[in-house]
RNA sequence: GGCCCGUUCGUCUAGGGGUCUAGGACAUCUCCCUUUCACGGAGGAAACACGGGUUCGAUUCCCGUACGGGCUACCA
């Protein structure tokens, strides 16, 4: 029987998490829970120099607000913790199997300054070599435990002299393993440098990191970005020294998410850049005080962030767009995720929130715009447009407008206000003379009716028309100005019905007096 | 530069030798609906990077070229 499914999110926290991040963890945890498994929050925070504060608590905010939801690890613990490396540390497991590496021969001290690294590439530049590295060759050169007598080593471990332990990378052997998405990848170990395992200031680097907690963790499959595929057999090599072939978990190397304009890799800083979000909340830099800004911020829901992002090197094999989390983890699979680079896009991302706006249920809206409206607006408790019936109308009519309901307002405040300005080009363009009599006969004529329905409203204004000789065409688009003071908006009867008799008329009248002022001036 | 990975409409993608006159979605254009603007509906324009193979037949398989992306740290 195949063991639990268990996948993990390692990120550093070294920064908010970007959106590439968030899919990265998405994918997993869609993965995950397709198998019945678990999906498990790890923090690697191995450097200490790139360590932000409030990064881990940003990333654990932003998972959850995505509804990504962790089983185990940081923060809420679990039988294989701690979850932080830094923590982990403590247990001494990556010191334990560095040592057992120098121990079987697998990997070795350096004693090489960053001064004395720096040379040796430039040496190895200067002697023509392309791409400079400590590796097969250049080890011979430098000094670690290789080159040392032992009681150099000795005299320099009892010394107390920096040290970081290397992996011992074979020269010209093939490393093959499989990767779920892009099948057997073959790379010479020629190519790949003697990774270092162990920091000098003690701390394991994420390739050794990594590679203990996951077997500790009993991960199952490890997905990852792109960008790990050429260090990835430096980790393979780890596991079988380590002994632990059987026991690697299977790797998955996601396709990156692309800068929508222009070349390279989504980053941090494209967001702000081209106008739209690439984190998932607000983020203010601790350092700077920079704000960078957010998908739950800028209105977008949740579910619409994450269809989109779903989408971003995966497709269900089926025309069906709009999931929700539940259907995505019906329907992923790795064998639909591209092998390709996705470059994001705004415009989609838009029409994915607007969707989920249009699949709002009214009254949800209506409740939602109510709370709105009253921190917009000092209305009284028992002021009509605070009423159920004026919230749900108000929905209807405004809700296949917009994109993001926090447009409901803005879209929509000549519903909620009297109009102070008026589009006077469009007046300009439209007013006659002849017509003022007409609107003077409209007031009256509404003020009489009982019933301030659509129908009658339409009625009173057609027959107005009528015994004016206008067609009501000539006048529909001056009566919606001196309605909302705009050109364009909401569909004009139902905007008048909504606004009920009293309103109407006070705004005609207003208008009125709005145009007989400039008449006179 | 070297190495690795990739390459279908502007973008996200369907497609695993004949069903491809290549399908969908976003964006764009046209028309319809609408006494506004949207929404909605209908339609249009728009792609298999190039060159060699393999094959009766290649978008689909192989090789090369071009292009794109990634990596090339005591960062992850």
């Amino acid at each position: 029987m195949n063991p639990k499914v268990r996948t993990r999110f390692a990120p550093s926290p070294t920064g908010p998490l970007h959106m590439g991040g968030v899919r990265t963890a998405l994918f997993a945890y869609l993965f995950a829970k397709k198998h019945g498994g678990d999906f498990l929050l790890r923090i690697e925070d191995t450097d200490q120099n790139r360590y932000v504060s409030g990064a881990e608590d940003y990333i654990i905010e932003a998972l959850h607000w995505c509804g990504i939801t962790i089983d185990e690890g940081v923060p809420m613990g679990g039988p294989y913790g701690p979850y932080r490396q830094s923590e982990r540390k403590e247990l001494g497991i990556y010191n334990k199997y560095a040592e057992q590496l120098v121990t079987s021969g697998h990997a070795y001290y350096a004693f090489d300054t960053p001064e004395e690294l720096e040379n040796m590439r430039n040496r190895l530049i200067s002697a023509g070599e392309v791409a400079p590295q400590y590796n097969g060759t250049s080890r011979n050169t430098m000094v670690n435990s290789l080159t040392l007598t032992a009681d150099e080593l000795k005299q320099k471990l009892e010394s107390g002299t920096p040290y970081v332990i290397r992996l011992k990378m074979p020269l010209g052997e093939n490393v093959t393993f499989t990767d779920i998405i892009r099948g057997e990848v073959t790379v010479n170990s020629s190519l790949v440098d003697d990774k270092v395992l162990l920091k000098s200031d003690g701390m394991p680097t994420y390739h050794l990191a990594h590679i203990v907690d996951d077997v500790l963790m009993e991960i199952t499959h490890a997905i990852r970005g792109e960008e790990w595929l050429p260090s990835a057999p430096a980790h393979i090599m780890t596991y079988r020294y380590l002994g632990w072939a059987d026991k690697m978990p299977q790797y998955a190397h996601l396709p990156l998410l692309l800068k929508p304009d222009g070349n390279g890799k989504l980053s941090k800083r494209d967001g702000d850049r081209l106008g739209f979000p690439v984190f998932p909340l607000n983020w203010t830099d601790p350092v700077t005080g920079e704000l960078s800004s957010g998908y739950k911020e800028r209105g977008y829901y949740p579910e619409a962030f994450v269809n989109m992002l779903a989408f971003l090197g995966w497709n269900p094999g089926t025309e069906q767009e709009i999931f929700s989390m539940d259907e995505l983890v019906e329907a992923f699979s790795f064998e639909h995720v591209h092998k390709s680079g996705a470059r994001f896009d705004p415009e989609k991302t838009k029409w994915f929130n607007e969707q989920y706006l249009r699949m709002q249920p009214v009254s949800d809206l209506a409740d939602r715009l109510r709370t709105s409206v009253m921190k917009e607006f000092n209305y009284d408790a028992s002021d009509v447009r605070l009423s159920e019936k004026f919230l749900h109308r108000t929905v209807e009519l405004l809700k296949d407008r917009i994109h993001f309901e926090s447009e409901m307002i803005p879209t929509g405040n000549y519903l909620f206000e009297t109009p102070h300005e008026y589009d006077q080009p469009t007046i300009a363009k439209k007013w006659k003379d002849q017509y003022l009599s007409f609107f003077k006969e409209l007031v009256n004529s509404l003020q009489q009716l009982n019933e301030f329905s659509i129908a009658e409203v339409d009625g009173a204004i057609k027959a107005t028309a009528a015994a004016n000789s206008l067609k009501p065409g000539e006048i529909m688009h001056l009566l919606r100005v001196f309605i909302s003071g705009q050109g364009v908006g909401v569909d004009l009867l139902g905007m008048l019905e909504l606004l009920g008799k009293d309103e109407v008329v006070k705004r005609l009248n207003n208008a009125l007096q709005m145009i007989n002022d400039k008449t006179n001036s």
